[in-house]
DNA sequence: CGCGGGATTGACT
DNA sequence: GTCAATCCCGCGT
């Protein structure tokens, strides 16, 4: 058992945005995007990684939250030193969470392998840091859209 | 049916 | 700073 706070996310929205799976139109592998918010969305990146995104929006509307960054927080048994770090990248995070293409297309509100709660935190804006989204350069002018969004962190990043 | 590129990472110059 | 690793799938032939 492994869990912790996101810090980072990233928004991928319409069918127009082009950094998205989705703005090539509605096929077999973007279809998970199409779907009821809450889905889980993974896919596998650069045929080594996988990346995790969370599905938004209303059902037919292609929009999803990519997961970049998570601060683990407790692991059921006593932490150890590699798991006191802040998973500060999409492929890091999906391997340490076991996430994998099994999960792809389940509800992250109806299954037992992983979920994400509200533990009513309150977050001040001011210490959530938008930026530009990375690694999309080919995304014409969405690629300047700051739909990156950071979570401020006071732990030292210990990678 | 084959080709090409990607929402990345880590190792190396 | 550059580059390779290596799977999936959309698209062109």
């Amino acid at each position: 058992m492994i869990f912790g706070k996101i810090t980072e996310t990233e928004a991928y929205c319409g069918p127009n945005d082009l950094a998205s799976h989705a703005s090539r139109g509605r096929t077999k592998r973007t279809e998970i995007m199409f779907g009821k918010p809450g889905l889980i969305y993974v896919y596998m990146i650069y045929g080594m990684y996988y990346c995790f995104n969370i599905v938004t929006e209303k059902e037919d509307y292609p929009a999803a939250v990519l997961i970049r960054g998570v601060k683990v927080e407790h692991s059921a048994k006593r932490l150890a030193l590699s798991d006191m770090l802040i998973l500060d990248g999409p492929g890091k995070l999906c391997r340490k969470f076991k996430i994998d293409k099994k999960l792809n297309g389940l509800d992250i509100c109806k299954n037992s392998e992983i979920w994400i709660e509200n533990r009513g935190e309150k977050t001040k804006l001011r210490n959530i840091k938008t930026t530009p989204r990375v690694g999309i350069d080919y995304a014409g002018k969405y690629k300047n859209k700051p739909w990156r969004f950071i979570l401020n962190s006071k732990t030292k990043k210990l990678t």
